[in-house]
DNA sequence: TATCGCTAGTAAAGCGCTTTACATGGCGAT
DNA sequence: ATCGCCATGTAAAGCGCTTTACTAGCGATA
């Protein structure tokens, strides 16, 4: 294989002449470059990055720490962060931590090593401090999806809140009062601004959230079930639950379901995310949708803008939208009946 | 940062010595080698990977080419292919070409550049014959979960046919004897096997498969559902259909709802991949699993004894596993009624 | 005494590139 | 005739590691 002074020598000029051209640093006559643009074409020359690396001290690589690669949700971000990335010629390195403490610190030390030049960071567990003190001071770390407290980087988050006010504006425009909400990980923030929003919309509306009827666990579609589970056996059944994530709404689906009920004839039901599912499941699932691409496009060039030197807004809010489907319906008017 | 002469400083040996000793290419009395392990230790000191490559010539990295990462199926097998990468030291580039030939192309040219040492394939397109001569001959890759014809290649594979084979007998031992297959591309090997499986046991079976019945398309759930409909409103409606992929079911199920018709009840229907959807859907889908996880581990391997200067099995097959869920049901008898 | 062989290392080249500082020649201006 | 300067490059060091060949010292052996 042709490195850089094979091609020097068969252009006629010094490799030095040859590397500062392929990387614009010198101003050279036509007929030169001709001659060693010829010299590439006819070695088919291509540089070494490990040499150049090596040389400038840059891996030109990006690394992408997500909890679980397998998890659609993380995998869409994941593809397009790869495709922004690629653009701009940076590689990624996607680690999946499978929500492991220790493997988040890894990919984090291994970027330290000088393999990547920075890091997206994903993560779906409430932090104890560990990351955030890993993270603290770095100025090559962009967050993406949901917080770490603590630490100070530039984050892209979609917004949470309004997305939930939404659903919950969206359930009680259909004639719902009793609505109940599933949600994650208490303390994650993402869970944290959706009940926000639920509230401020329930408020608004002058309606009650009677104890109990907020209930916080996991992102998952056991809890989800576990949790309508309860909900439904419980003295007073809301008319619509708004789940936290279409994982969680499909779990809900399932207790329903067990109970010989009928969304949305008898229960309805929002989700969040969007997931490619969401409109596969019966009945299709409305639900709040994230820019999962936008999401990763915008971390991207964020942290590219941080890896040039230049400087990343602290906090990017994406808007979501919400997807209207058939699992909302007007509830059973029983005292009517 | 310290490097290795800094280590070699502070131990009072010389650079060569630690690096030998960090490599096992020498053999140190006790005292100099705590003397180096203490320098290590006190410098903090960790190995630069790009002088490490450029000095080697290895990337101590594989490239993973996959169609989509955002496709669950892909997602899954992507993360199992990480997860023993990283614990034989190899970090992994995942290229997510969304099919396009180019992009394929450019994955393994990628891999020439000597970005990565080796190369672990999925395609999910049939090759015109650009990849099987950009590949020929070359000794650092694995094809993973599909075939590109003509190139001479290390496969890991499922039993394909066997799966849709053990499908179909169990549907045909539910007392169906009017089954069609939904299946993906035409000359995509995955599809030619499961239809040749599918076949044996229907001939076995002494069962006809109608002309028409056989519908070749995409491995997608619009397909699923457009196929279906073909078939639902056909003169003679089968009893049960094999689908090749979950997605495919997905669709026939929408296909199905759309006329007012439930599953398992009117129709029987059996799926491919077992996706995690798969027992998140209504009815719980009766599907053939694949075994991500060991295709991705075994591809890795099988890699790596590439690299390794070894030998890798022409062709590994995986078994498949038929998982009994609820789509599947006796054949409604008309007749009697 | 000369030689051998072993232990415990070392010196130095080289991987392929980038980059800084310097060189050369021609030309216009003085 | 000389000076300075611009255009057009070049020389050489350095990035941090690996690896091949070699060596200093020393006890044992012939």
């Amino acid at each position: 294989m042709a490195n850089l002074s094979d091609v020097a020598a068969e252009a006629g000029v010094s490799p030095a002449a040859v590397s500062r051209y392929l990387n614009n640093r010198i101003e050279l006559p036509q007929a030169t470059k001709d001659r060693i643009d010829a010299a590439i074409a006819k070695l088919d020359y291509r540089p070494n990055l490990m040499a150049r690396r090596l040389s400038t001290g840059k891996a030109e690589a990006i690394s992408l720490v997500t909890p679980d690669i397998a998890n659609p949700f993380f995998a869409e971000l994941a593809a397009a962060v790869e495709r922004e990335a690629h653009e701009r010629g940076y590689a990624v390195y996607i680690s999946s931590t499978s929500s492991g403490a220790g493997n988040e610190a890894d990919a984090i030390r291994r970027m330290a090593d000088g393999h990547v030049d920075g890091l997206i960071m994903m993560t779906n567990r409430v932090d104890d401090g560990t990351l955030a003190s890993l993270l603290e001071n770095r100025d090559n770390v962009v967050l993406l999806d949901e917080d770490i407290a603590g630490a100070n980087l530039p984050r892209v988050f979609v917004e949470n809140a309004e997305g939930a006010y939404r659903a919950t504006r969206h359930l009680i425009e259909n004639g719902h009062r009793d609505i109940a909400l599933i949600g994650g990980p208490n303390r994650l923030m993402s869970v944290g601004e959706r009940l926000e929003g639920f509230s401020r919309a329930m408020a608004e509306a002058g309606l009650p959230v009677p104890p109990g009827w907020v209930m916080l666990g996991d992102y998952t579609s056991a809890y989800g079930q576990a949790a309508a589970s309860v909900l439904l056996d419980g003295p007073a059944r809301p008319s619509a639950i708004l789940a936290c994530s279409d994982y969680i709404a499909v779990g809900v689906m399932k207790a329903v379901r067990a109970r010989d009920l009928i969304i949305p004839r008898d229960l309805s039901l929002v989700g969040f995310d969007d997931m490619a599912f969401a409109e596969l499941v019966d009945p299709p699932l409305t639900t709040v949708r994230q820019p999962l691409g936008d999401m990763g496009r915008l971390a991207v060039r964020h942290l590219l803008a941080l890896l040039e030197g230049g400087e990343a807004p602290a906090e990017t809010r994406l808007p979501v939208q919400l997807i209207s489907r058939q699992s909302v319906a007007h509830p059973a008017t029983k005292d009517i009946l």
